[in-house]
DNA sequence: CGGTACGTTGAGATCGGTCAAAGGTTGTGG
DNA sequence: CCACAACCTTTGACCGATCTCAACGTACCG
C-alpha cells in the first residue's frame, strides 16, 4: 500500500513513519457482509488487503446496482472519512481481510502530511474516472460488448493487483452481480457470456475467465486503459 | 467559492490570503467549444463562473455519453491538475465564464494548505457521489423515471447554485442532450418528456421545466437528495 | 444424500431503438 | 421585415434488444 501511495506521489522519510505507526485494526468479512451501510456515519476508513469488496446501491423499487468493485490495495471507504454520511454499501464479494484505520487519524495524517494527502487524493479520483467508464458503458453499450468491457477492466486491474494468470483470471462473482454491474438481468447475463464464448471471446471454466487472444477481445469491447491512469498505479 | 470550499473545510486566515493572491484567468467559451479534450496534458484547472458545462466520452462507435453536467461554482477539471491525462471532454453547455488556475499554482496550494486541499478533496468526492448516482440511475432505472431524476438532480443543485426559481428552472440542453446523459436515444426522450408531462410531473415551456408538484416528482423518480452531500455544500 | 443457490434454456412480452418525414424555432443576411 | 437555413422537436410505423416468467439442470455444502 505505501508503495502504491509512492507512485501516485513521491512520500518522504516523515510521511512513510507516519504511515507506519498509524494504528491499523485488521479485520475479516465473510462474503456478502456489509462493510459499510448506506447512512451510516462511518468511523474507520478501510483498504482491501485480501479478497474482492463492491460498492452497491438500491433503488426505491428495490433494484440493485453494484457501482465498483474493488481489488487488494483499494481503499473502500476514504470518500467517507470526508464526506459526513455513506451514500451506498460497501459489501465482501469473497472473504475479504481488510485494514482499518479511524477516520480521526486519517484526518490528522492528510492535514499534516500533504503528500500522503495527495496520494489519497489521487486514489479516489482514479475511482471517480473509473465510474465515469461505467456511465458511458452501462449508458452506451450493448450488452454483449459492456460485459466484454467489464471483464477487460477486471483483467487490467486485477493484473495490476497481481492477481490473474498471463491468460485468465479467477472472477467470484455470480451472473446475477455481473448483471447488477452492467444494468443487465442474470438471464442475459448468461446468453451474453455464451455468446461471448461462441466467437471465442472467452472461455469459461466454473468461476475463471480465459482470454485467449486479448487485443480482439479489447477491439470487440472497444476498452482502452487510458482511464485506468495505471501510470499512477503502483 | 471561497465561501463554498469554507463551507467544506474550515480555512484559516492564511488559507484565504492564499485563495486571494492565486493568479487567476478568466476565459469565455461559447457553447459547444472543448474546455479540456480527452488525451490532452492540461496545464490548468477550471471553475465555472457562469454558464453550465459538461463533460463528455465517446465509444469506439461514436457514441456520446454525458457523465456530468456542472453548474456555477463547480470544478470542472480539478482532476487533472493531479492525473496525467485528461481521459474525457469538458464542453461548455451555454455560454461560460470560467475562471482557471494553473495546475503547478494548486499543487503548491495544496501541498502548503491542507484546508483547501482537504476542502477541494470533498468537492470531487461529491462528484463521484453523483457518479455512483447516475450509475445507479441508468442502470436500474426505466427511462421514465430515469429522466425525471435527472431533472430532479438538477432542480436541487440549480437551487443550491443560486439558479432557478421555486417551482422550476431553465434548462439550456436539447432533447439529444438530455439522451446522452440518461443513455437514451432523442426520439426516446421526447416521449418520456411529454409522459411526464401528460401526468403532470412537469410542466414544459420552451427550456423550462416547471415543477409544479416537487414532492411528487421526487416520489416519481426515487429522488433523495442524500448523494448530493448538501450539507457540506456552500 | 438432500437442499440450496446458481446456471441454462425457451417462449412470449415490452421497452426503447431505428428510420423517416413533417412541424417549429431561431438566427442571419438581404 | 422577410426568407431561408440550420437545428431542434414531434410523430408514426416498425424492429430488435433485453426483460419476464417459468421450468429444468447442475454444483457445492453440510
Amino acid at each position: 500500500m505505501v508503495r502504491k501511495l509512492d507512485k501516485r506521489a513521491p512520500l518522504t522519510g516523515s510521511d512513510r513513519e507516519a504511515l507506519a505507526s498509524l494504528h491499523i485494526t485488521q479485520k475479516t468479512y465473510e462474503p456478502g457482509s456489509y462493510l459499510v451501510r448506506e447512512g451510516m456515519v462511518v468511523e474507520a476508513s478501510m483498504v482491501v488487503l485480501e479478497g474482492l469488496a463492491y460498492r452497491q446501491k438500491l433503488t426505491q423499487e428495490g433494484g440493485r446496482q453494484i457501482v465498483s468493485v474493488h481489488v487488494p490495495g483499494d481503499f473502500v471507504d476514504l470518500e467517507n472519512s470526508l464526506l459526513h454520511v455513506a451514500d451506498h454499501n460497501v459489501q465482501a464479494l469473497t472473504r475479504c481481510e481488510v485494514a482499518a484505520i479511524s477516520v480521526r487519524d486519517i484526518i490528522a495524517l492528510i492535514d499534516t502530511h500533504p503528500r500522503i494527502a495527495r496520494a489519497l487524493w489521487v486514489d479516489t479520483l482514479i475511482d471517480g474516472s473509473i465510474y465515469r467508464e461505467w456511465i458511458m458503458n452501462i449508458g452506451r453499450r450493448r450488452a454483449k460488448q459492456r460485459l466484454a468491457h467489464l471483464l477487460c477492466e477486471f483483467a487490467a486491474r486485477l493484473r495490476m493487483a497481481g492477481l490473474g494468470e498471463e491468460d485468465g483470471y479467477r472472477l467470484p462473482m455470480t451472473q446475477e452481480q455481473l448483471g447488477d454491474a452492467t444494468g443487465l438481468t442474470p438471464v442475459h447475463i448468461n446468453r451474453s457470456l455464451k455468446a461471448l464464448e461462441a466467437e471465442n471471446l472467452i472461455v469459461r471454466r466454473r468461476h475463471y475467465v480465459g482470454i485467449p487472444d486479448w487485443d480482439r477481445l479489447r477491439q470487440a469491447s472497444g476498452f482502452s486503459e487510458l482511464y485506468l491512469h495505471l501510470d499512477q498505479e503502483a
